[in-house]
DNA sequence: TTATATAGTTTTAAAATAACACTAAGTAAT
DNA sequence: ATTACTTAGTGTTATTTTAAAACTATATAA
């Protein structure tokens, strides 16, 4: 197979050079061009979530080529899972290592990105704000932590419907999965910072409003052992010093079986 | 270590300096990333299930090279859709049109296919058995209706985990959207036919195992309407008719959101 | 006519949820 | 030192939802 015929795949022609310099590329990497027949690429584009100062935020970054703003996200490398691509994506870019991580929807529409037929697996991850070293990666210029209700409506691609539809799937699980509210907190936390994470992502969904059935309901969770456990430590501010909880169900991936 | 010695069948993602030297072609040619390098095969799979006397039956397809028994599926064709692809592979190989059809989960595993990378889309669907009139497609030698507690446990691939994974996902997806187990049935059923499709399918997980709770909770749904309407019809067997329905609330893809 | 099989109905007990107001322990200001 | 203020923390009751229980009705078959 010539390499001119990888030009069906794309809509626009090469000249020659461009040709010469794909050849030059496919000589020094051949098993890069093992691909003999026409395949999509497939790509992992992740929707970071953080609580700060309580409000819900989502990680964007600025792209290099487009210059708008979009998810944190990239190619699958070959012999990679796609468990592992958006671990990795998310990795290079905020430097986090151990977040909350899930796939909940493929984007596919063969026209939802200009450069060519990219298949999206989207993931949804969780991190406590406070541990985040942000860097800007390789393909990015710029990377911002943004309230989720001031996204811009001009993200890349279809990146403003992959947010909404991974809120809308963060809200289902934390419903679902409760422990998933350890995601964005510390180690340790006060009940009442519990219950805000919970009011903050679900807000309306969530049963439990008030304070007293919202302890109560954590203080019986999983046949009466309760869902947290007293680190013994308090949390002084300006008011009167609050107990400090850890999770004692973990909070990790697990929770999605 | 270059590029060149990454090997295909190491399961391990690759470390940083790999990683930054594929960054760096990556950079020097970003747009021939997207159709010359190296892209892994996607493919759709179906677990399609129906009930059958009562009993929970997926479809297997006899494969034609490896003479195993695996899951209706196939590769993504240009210009498609993931949801388009599953559709198309289910019609090719039944001949039904409009069943439910919803992805639940990517396999990944770069092992999973030993012809090469493969990534496979997965999809439950559900049919009535009634309407089905299956065909050995070009690529099955043979094809059958197959209890779902006697699926032999030497599927092709991983097929026998995403077996398992379907069920469960329509058990979860039957308890939160009820509607779901029309799908199962007939455009006119009895309300015992209606139970006993949840029971078959959700068993001890759904709430309701008494006839009586059942059709109160059937009658005061979504808001006091009802699930289901008469139809005016009953059904005459031998023993005393039973009065049928049909769904109120469409059981199509709508209940997806 | 009688036996049998499935259709169809109502009430009560138990459990889960929702609604409700006050006391406790600290800080800041006077 | 007293007072005002802010957040932490706790029990009880009403309401709603769910679970569990027995009997009558209508057809066919023998």
């Amino acid at each position: 197979m010539s390499i001119l015929s990888f030009n069906l795949t794309r809509s626009k022609v090469m000249d020659s050079k461009k040709i010469k310099e794909i050849q030059k590329v496919k000589d020094k990497h051949p098993d890069l061009f093992i691909s003999e027949f026409w395949h999509p690429s497939i790509a992992t584009d992740v929707a970071l979530f953080t609580l700060r100062d309580g409000k819900l935020c989502i990680l964007l970054i600025k792209r290099k080529v487009e210059k708008t703003w979009a998810l944190p996200g990239g190619f699958l490398i070959k012999g990679e899972s796609l468990d592992a691509c958006a671990k990795r994506e998310l990795e290079e870019e905020t430097g986090v290592k151990d977040a909350i991580l899930k796939h909940f929807k493929n984007y596919s529409n063969p026209r939802r990105d200009y450069r060519g037929q990219i298949i999206s697996a989207a993931y949804f991850a969780i991190h406590p704000s406070g541990k985040l070293r942000i860097s800007a990666a390789s393909d990015a210029i710029d990377v911002k932590w943004c309230v989720y209700d001031d996204i811009p409506n001009n993200l890349a691609f279809d990146h403003n419907i992959i947010c909404k539809d991974a809120f809308k799937e963060v809200q289902k699980v934390i419903i679902e999965k409760p422990q998933l509210a350890f995601g964005f907190l510390k180690d340790e936390f006060t009940l009442t910072e519990l219950h805000n994470a919970f009011l903050s992502i679900a807000g309306e969904k969530f049963r439990f409003k008030e304070k007293r059935n919202f302890r109560k309901w954590i203080s019986e969770f999983d046949e009466g052992s309760g869902m947290v456990k007293e680190t013994g430590n308090m949390k002084r501010g300006k008011q009167r010093p609050a107990m400090m909880y850890s999770p004692r169900i973990a909070a990790d991936k697990e929770i999605f079986d």
